[in-house]
DNA sequence: GTTATTGCAAACCTTTTGCATTCTG
DNA sequence: CAGAATGCAAAAGGTTTGCAATAAC
């Protein structure tokens, strides 16, 4: 999605493009996965006034129009990052707790299984898996 | 486990049984899923006084002890079970939040392509997927 | 009797909300 | 200019903590 395409999208539904809007999915984009509160510092680096539930608001909307998803990675705080980038599968290591991700063909049986035995529609863009990486085990 | 063992594995770790950690315990059980707020309430159905800080407390005395393990189905409280009753992968629909289960063999391509391709030791029982039901897809 | 555990209250952290002000279209 | 969006402050969850009183062993 180009810039002016999400533009005319925020426009086309009553939305209006704000240099907070567009701030906040840069950070999304530049940090690849972060929490709100992360995505509020980076948002900070370029505009200092910026309040968090500005982000918030902002993710809430981000997230309705599809261009950025979250998932659980740890306890407390949901992690987002863009849907366009989210075809992947989460791993979280329990050991060390980083985070990891794998493609999402490995999820494939699953997936269809879900499906075949009982309708169920899987988003793989918000799955996670925790467990314990190579090193930790 | 039968009681008797987890009331020596309570004593021989220098723990103390109490009333209050035995009624945590057969919420879980009886709730199957829960929230600490949900188990709180049940406790309550028995014993009055019982505060939310030792449901918290409890809790995490149980998942140390490996008897209880959580996971986080929506996006406030974290759900907890029985260990030994959470072989099974979570379904969580976006459109009506309703929780389901469905038995671990499905995910087995998943586990075994995470642990070939990377050395990856998956944990089933922390497993959520999110997507949409039947009925509402 | 010793000391782990509890209840209570207050602190803490993250997220949400109401409202006056500011800015977009 | 109309009204959507922001910043601010306060409220609302959910969870943790310090401490005196209580209860398990």
């Amino acid at each position: 999605m180009t810039e002016t395409q999400w533009h005319e999208e925020l426009r086309a539904k009553g939305y209006r493009v704000t240099p907070q809007r567009q701030l906040v999915l840069e950070a999304v984009k530049d940090l690849g996965h972060g929490t709100p509160e992360e995505i509020c510092a980076k948002v900070r680096e370029t505009a200092r006034g910026v309040n968090i539930s500005t982000i918030y608001r902002t993710l809430e909307l981000l997230e309705e129009l599809g261009m950025v998803t979250h998932t659980h990675l740890s306890h407390g705080a949901p992690t987002y990052h863009l849907a366009a980038e989210a075809d992947h599968v989460h791993l979280v290591c329990r050991g060390c707790g980083e985070v990891g991700e794998v493609r999402p063909e490995l999820a494939e049986g699953l997936i269809r299984g879900l499906d075949e035995e009982l309708g169920f529609e899987a988003d793989v863009h918000h799955l996670t898996v925790f467990g314990r990486c190579s090193s930790c085990r």
